[in-house]
DNA sequence: TAGGTGACGCGGT
DNA sequence: CACCGCGCCACCT
């Protein structure tokens, strides 16, 4: 079970002008426990390699944007998030009752398939 | 091997 | 709201 490769392939299909919050990412990943990991995750492996993952659409559970300067300057992911639509109020919180990503149990049977399928 | 760290989450105050 | 404490766990020293 790879665990990174998860985590890449849920991002992935965030959705355009949704946000997802990392224990959410975590959970469809299979790892409840695990929403630590998950910014580490974002943050060592593929956000620092330069990779194309939507990783500003994710942000914590009380919808706060990441502190970290990962994006580059301070509000980058602000701007990414606002050039998509996403509202992000003066508090670089996004309200996730109009912007969340919502998962239906369909998503999450899906994610599992793939997981399987590609053996991650 | 032991302990510190962190793009976290949740419940309490 | 904010702030705190505790639980959590893969990755570093």
């Amino acid at each position: 079970m790879d665990f990174y490769k998860r985590i890449e392939l849920v991002v992935n299909h965030i959705p355009y002008g949704t946000a997802a919050t990392y224990g959410q990412i975590a959970l469809l990943c299979g790892m409840p426990k695990n929403a630590r990991q998950v910014g580490y995750a974002l943050g060592h492996r593929y956000e620092v390699s330069g990779s194309k993952l939507p990783a500003h659409r994710v942000v914590n559970a009380q919808g706060r944007l990441s502190g970290a300067m990962s994006f580059g300057a301070w509000d980058t992911q602000k701007k990414l998030l606002e050039a998509e639509g996403i509202e992000v109020d003066e508090g670089m919180r996004v309200d996730l009752k109009r912007f969340g990503w919502r998962n239906t149990l369909d998503d999450a049977l899906w994610f599992r398939a793939s997981f399987e399928k590609y053996g991650i």
